[in-house]
DNA sequence: AGCATCATATATCGATCCGATATAGCCGGC
DNA sequence: GCCGGCTATATCGGATCGATATATGATGCT
């Protein structure tokens, strides 16, 4: 789904400016989608101009404006045709995947601390989850969406940390970097 | 990393053309890279110009001719020096999940419909990183990515199946979609 | 006291990348 | 006999990222 229609998403959920729809994806969202700044406010812009948001401007003490966004009755619907339409797809692109699968031309050290990084990131990712886990009067589904990330990202310390020493031991004995 | 390194590693393996590189990416690495043509090609010519590659046009019986692309050694170096310095990042960009979040919008059938679909989809992709797996004769790293890829996916499967009841159950009573 | 860094809030711009499209001949199936 | 799929090239518009710019306040460190 483009950044349009996932900012639409966002504004469903309840009115907001650019800079909070952008917190709302890192806070809660970001293990399957995190657009950014750059692609955020042309696509208010042109959400605007296509009716399915309308703007107000909220002045504040001390701080910039707020520019605040709020769903039209178009854009809703719009979402909602959208939503329907949107095929299941993942993508995923990993360096830490590519950083393995060549790990033959790196050295063990070199291994070692990559999968270490790789695993801190993950267990920061984990507590950011969790703690929005805890909340008790979301719907269904937003529940499975947080709790299908963190089973997801559990799997992946799981499998790391259960091969870690094995694959380092036979990177060893492989042969050293050319 | 960019397509331009990430093409540099294909050819690390062997000689290839565009589409072979196209083709490995698709076959082996799909689960966490897959660049695309649009940035295939450009990369190819940006890396002969920066004397990475060198090209050799293969003609074939009864087909479109080769362009054969092949690492000169500052491409070979130039490539452990990326390798040397890239995070371990990863990045998801999920609509299954995002479907998920606002199944609250969608009707039940409309969700056990999506969540049939990923399943099919996960289980398609299992299959093609099962049939690499056999292999004998990898370095323990790309071993290890492949597993982990298998792993993870496993973990996806098995978490959508032992929830999917529950979930639709749960989603029916929350209430129909406005 | 002074300085750096972070948070709030906007926005743009170049580089990059995706997805669709075009071309073209062969092969296999219905 | 034709339609779709495979091999092989390539381009182009649009979407997206990541860095950067601007401005101010709060926080924290030395």
């Amino acid at each position: 789904m483009n950044t349009q229609d996932l900012c639409l998403g966002v504004l469903h959920l309840g009115d907001a400016s650019g800079y909070e729809i952008k917190q709302t994806f890192e806070r809660a969202l970001s293990h399957f989608q995190s657009p950014s700044y750059g692609s955020i406010y042309p696509a208010l812009r042109k959400l605007q101009s296509a009716g399915w948001v309308t703007q107000r401007i909220e002045d504040q003490d001390k701080r910039p404006a707020k520019k605040i966004y709020s769903l039209t009755h178009e854009g809703r619907s719009r979402f909602l045709q959208v939503l329907s339409q949107t095929e299941p797809q993942e993508i995923c692109k990993s360096d830490f995947v590519l950083l393995a699968f060549f790990a033959h031309l790196l050295s063990t050290d070199q291994l070692a601390a990559i999968v270490q990084q790789h695993l801190n990131t993950i267990e920061m990712d984990l507590e950011k989850l969790q703690a929005i886990q805890g909340r008790e009067d979301l719907p269904p589904g937003m529940r499975f969406s947080i709790d299908y990330g963190i089973e997801v990202k559990q799997a992946r310390l799981k499998f790391v940390r259960k091969h870690l020493s094995r694959l380092l031991q036979e990177h060893q004995h492989y042969g050293d970097p050319a």
